[in-house]
RNA sequence: GGACGGGUGGGUGAGUGGCUAAAACCAGCAGACUGUAAAUCUGCCGCUCCUUGCGGGCUACGGAGGUUCGAAUCCUCCCCCGUCCA
């Protein structure tokens, strides 16, 4: 199956219906990404992110790179069938480890050199070296590496920051066709990423220099790292602009329930984010009508399920006072239950906000969210 | 009956004269989490008062007395627990 995208539908905020086809099935946009750095969504199985409606995850290059190493993985058969998952696969470069672990590296225009966290060894990743790891690892998108910076940041290091991921973004660019024609690529693509941090003639110039180059799709990265979610929109929408309206867009990292369908609807395609599987984890639950912090005193007696309108496995099955006691007693299967659930919601909510734009009350959709979100814990 | 060892805040358990309302861990309560070094991290955790502060008062280290400017810490007696000997 080939590479495309094709816009099948816009709504009058700009959102769009779209369809991406990859190697590994075609996905429906917008659509949320579960995230699997090390090609596993924590706490769940690959049977149950199929069984969820899961077509498209996370993976990340900088992790995989350390263990189990892309050659193995290169040699097992690529990624998709290391992990036996059918489906498509985006890779994430290590550009958010540039920041995320900021004490253990230094960035050079040659490229990052990371502590690895794992045995303390010294390791270099260039943008050519993020391009040959995700191309053995087979998956269906490769990102660029760049480089992320915190938010706020001072002028001067975002300058310097879109200098860098520009001047990356042109490497791996030629990297990748040279690199690819030469040893075969069974239909990855690779994708652009802008940053600009938060000033938007940046984030303007950042998107006009990466989309020169001629990639399938672009990602708007080094959001949501600190801003209020207003500014996340602000530039966001700066730069969607300038994107072109044939390639998707993909918003790096985001978000929480409520603020899905605002992206949606400022052009964005594709967003991936921690936050449903890392929160189940940490006893946050997403439900219609809010979070639900499972472990406070109050749910012990409850037996509704977690939420009452939802139609996943655990809802179905299980209450909340059952829930609250897994995680009290530290049994894994909290864990496994809560992702489960939160993960479907997740889902879900991209169905309602696909359905949305069909039906052209996407914001209505959002300001809906946006309400059962604002008082907080329910 | 005797010899040792020991009794500390909800639990385990540090502390052997003032820096101790008392370490640390657990439990408990609450919160955070946005391209995952996260099954993690943070705060609170004797009672009480207020002008919420490196603030005041009270109570507290088995019990009762005592020494001392000052005691969970030293002394005396008592109670209880454990081990061993009769």
């Amino acid at each position: 199956m080939n590479f495309s995208f094709e816009v099948v539908n816009t709504d009058p905020t700009g959102a769009r219906r779209g369809r991406l086809a990859t190697p590994h099935g075609t996905i429906e946009t917008p659509v949320f990404m579960p995230v699997g750095t090390a090609a596993t969504v924590k706490g769940m199985t690959q049977e149950a992110l199929e069984e969820l409606g899961a077509n498209i995850l996370l993976a990340n290059t900088y992790h995989l790179y350390l263990r189990p190493g892309h050659e193995l993985v290169r040699k097992l058969g690529g990624l998709h069938r290391f992990m036996s998952w059918p489906r498509a696969i985006l890779t994430d470069s290590g550009g958010y480890q540039v920041f995320s672990l900021a004490d253990l590296r230094k960035i050079t225009d040659e490229g990052v050199r990371f502590r690895s966290h794992l045995d303390g060894s010294e390791q270099l990743l260039t943008p050519e070296k993020a391009v040959e790891i995700q191309l053995a690892l087979g998956s269906d998108i490769a990102m660029v590496l760049d480089e992320c910076i915190e938010t706020p940041a001072p002028r001067d290091k975002a300058e310097a920051a879109v200098r860098r991921t520009t001047q990356w973004a042109r490497r791996a660019r030629h990297h990748f066709l040279e690199f690819a024609t030469r040893n075969g690529n069974l239909g990855q693509r690779q994708f652009g990423i802008v940053q600009g941090a938060t000033f938007s003639d940046l984030r303007r110039e950042s998107a006009r220099q990466v989309a020169e180059l001629d990639f399938p799709g672009y990602a708007v990265g080094g959001l949501a790292v600190g801003e209020p979610h207003a500014m996340t929109c602000e530039m966001t929408g700066e730069v969607t602009a300038f994107l072109p309206r044939d390639r998707p867009r993909y918003l790096m990292g985001v978000g929480r329930p409520e603020q899905l369908a605002d992206y949606v609807a400022l052009g964005i395609d594709m967003m991936d984010c921690v936050l449903p599987t890392r929160a189940a984890r940490h006893a946050c639950l997403y439900t219609s009508e809010g979070r639900v912090l499972i472990k406070n005193a109050r749910y012990a007696q409850d037996q509704q399920p977690i939420d009452p309108a939802c139609a996943c496995s655990v809802c179905r099955r299980y209450t909340r006072a059952y829930l609250r006691h897994l995680f009290a007693a530290g049994e894994l299967t909290a864990a496994i239950l809560a992702t489960h659930h939160n993960v479907h919601f997740y889902l879900d909510i991209m169905r309602q906000i696909r359905e949305a734009i069909e039906f052209g009350n996407l914001g209505k959709f959002s300001s809906e969210m946006h309400a059962r979100y604002a008082a907080g814990p329910v």
